[in-house]
RNA sequence: GGCGGAGUAGCUCAGCUGGUUAGAGCAGCGGAAUCAUAAUCCGCGUGUCGGGGGUUCAAGUCCCUCCUCCGCUACCA
């Protein structure tokens, strides 16, 4: 039986539309999916899209549609993104759905009925933007809540179920203590300390219908609906058909991948609902920093420096983006982007690096040994050099791969590809074909040229799954061995290549 | 205000517990080669390591202080 693994990405919010932030989360769980999946596990990829809360609710007023037409709009626009961010998801998420409704509320009536919901009223302020309660020292100067400033806070005045949280508190930051793997990297980590360190107010868990109608109804009280948070985070246990209990051995391997802004609810809120509720905790959260433009500005329309997802593809083809995302991105600070540093790193690396390479390779081959790959002769100590380098370089990705550790990854990658272009130039095989005395050293060093970068694109599977299959056809090459890890000399001699294209054209 | 992170070549970044002439990639300049996506290979960097002070035989690396930026958090209002 094979090691089961499940991964999450936040499910987004569909009052806009699809942005870098979503894409990169989703693309890192696909990376993580396929690399769980070299290596032999079973896995269930989530991503998807929150359906309820009062911004939804808005924005579909806003347009003036029906709620149902605009949540189907937006559901479809996420999802097709995704499908062209090639992220192998296995769930797409939608709150509405009528399961996903029945285990919240069951959720809901299981902390109800350990006497951790308690009903009473409540007046302050609520931001409409955070979907939250705000306390006065929460706010700026003016009054409004700092995360949204454009929008007005409104006094409220009503009565609401709360969840208890406090009395799970010490067992949280316990938890956090003995295991360090909770919450990565360390920076988060103390942040959640931190948030963890003073008493935690009781959660708002439900709206009234009264102001809110879109979510899940109370199941203990059906003038209200739940709070959108408890609603989303619930989907993580959904999915996998909680309470059913098949959910157990994927639930017991949940790695979570969120961006910083929302560490709080997965931090904090969601850890608790799942002790009140008691439940197990989810094994992992990784959490990630953001994307900023180029020069660590702020991406905003006005600068005129927002990437948009669909238009790097449109332009630059999907793995330009997932392949600067994956090399790009920082741990614990934000990283900058801009669609001249994709083009950049995509012509220099994957068009200069790696796609040259195997262009010239193949197609000299193919010109110079009728159309086949030769087969190889003796090694030379070059030629063993070169072989040991790309395992080296490729064997970490036959290894679990945690989400910090993906750009080091690509980093050894690239370095191997600048080997490989300085043994190629030195071995010279065009000099080498023109006497027939190291006619048999210039097939050997083609050979081994073609079959180093069969290792190297097996090992792109993981993170640039199109063109490094695309490499692989025109190689010729064999089902990769499964589980996954680098091996020599699987490409076999005097064989016929593919028809060969250019793998990443270069842009301007 | 507190806690944390950051300030290193034109750009993006490495530099662990202090130790040879401060590094990489990209960009730029010169050359070689022509198998290839004008790609590749070789050569070329006099940077006040944010400012100032200190400790030390020796500091980008430790201490103090100041400046700038970012994150979390608090409080005054």
């Amino acid at each position: 039986m094979s090691m089961k693994s499940y991964i999450t990405t936040p499910i987004y919010y569909v009052n806009g539309s699809p942005h870098i932030g979503h894409a990169f989360t989703s693309i890192m769980a696909d990376i993580l999916k396929r690399n769980r999946m070299a290596l032999g596990h079973e896995l269930k990829l989530s991503t998807g899209v929150d359906e309820h809360g009062q911004k939804n609710q808005e924005a579909a007023a806003d347009l003036g549609m029906p709620i149902d037409d605009f949540l189907a709009m937006r559901c479809k626009e996420f999802q097709g993104v995704f499908d062209k961010l090639d992220v192998a998801y296995d769930y797409f998420v939608r709150t509405s759905r009528e399961g996903h409704k029945q285990a919240v509320a069951g959720m809901e009536q299981a902390i109800f009925d350990r006497d951790l919901i308690i009903k009473k009223n409540y007046t302050g302020t609520y931001c409409k933007g955070c979907e939250e309660f705000k306390k006065e020292s929460d706010l700026t100067e003016e009054g409004q809540c700092p995360l949204h400033p454009t929008m007005k806070v409104e006094q409220t005045d009503e009565t609401n179920y709360f969840l208890k949280m406090e009395p799970f508190r010490e067992r949280l930051l316990q938890h956090i203590a003995d295991n360090p793997d909770f919450v990565q990297p360390e920076a988060f980590r103390n942040e959640l300390k931190q948030m963890l360190s003073e008493p935690l107010d009781d959660l708002c868990i439900s709206r009234p219908k009264t102001r809110v109608t879109l979510g899940v109804e109370l199941p203990f009280d059906t003038d209200f609906v739940t709070y959108v948070w408890f609603d989303a985070l619930a989907n993580y246990l959904t999915n996998i058909d909680w309470p059913d209990e098949g959910y157990a051995p994927w639930w017991a391997e949940c790695e979570h991948l969120i961006g910083k802004d929302i560490l709080k609810p997965h931090g904090v809120y969601w850890p608790i609902m799942l002790m009140a509720a008691g439940l197990p905790l989810p094994k992992k959260l990784s959490v990630h920093s953001h994307w900023v433009g180029a020069g660590g500005m702020k991406m905003s329309k006005s600068i005129g420096n927002v990437v948009d997802p669909m238009e790097v593809i449109a332009e630059l083809g999907v793995d330009a983006l997932r392949w600067y995302l994956a090399r790009h991105m920082r741990a614990d600070s934000d990283s900058q982007i801009s669609v001249d540093f994709i083009k950049q790193t995509y012509n220099t690396e994957l068009g200069n690096k790696i796609g040259n390479l195997l262009s010239r390779a193949a197609k000299f081959s193919k010109a110079r040994f009728d159309g086949k790959l030769p087969a190889p002769g003796a090694l030379t100590e070059a030629d063993e050099a070169i072989r040991k380098s790309v395992i080296a370089a490729t064997e970490g990705l036959g290894g679990w791969i945690s989400l910090a550790e993906i750009p080091a990854r690509m980093q050894s990658i690239i370095t191997v590809a600048d080997e490989m272009n300085n043994y190629f130039a030195e071995q010279a095989p065009w000099e080498l074909i023109k006497n027939d005395d190291t006619r048999e050293r210039c097939q050997t060093v083609i050979y081994v040229t073609l079959d180093c970068l069969r290792v190297v694109m097996e090992a792109l599977t993981q993170v640039i799954p199109g063109s490094a299959g695309r490499a692989l056809t025109m190689l010729n090459a064999p089902d990769a061995v499964h589980p996954w890890k680098p091996e020599l000399d699987r490409l076999q001699g005097d064989s016929d290549l593919g028809e060969i294209e250019t793998l990443f054209p270069r842009v301007q």
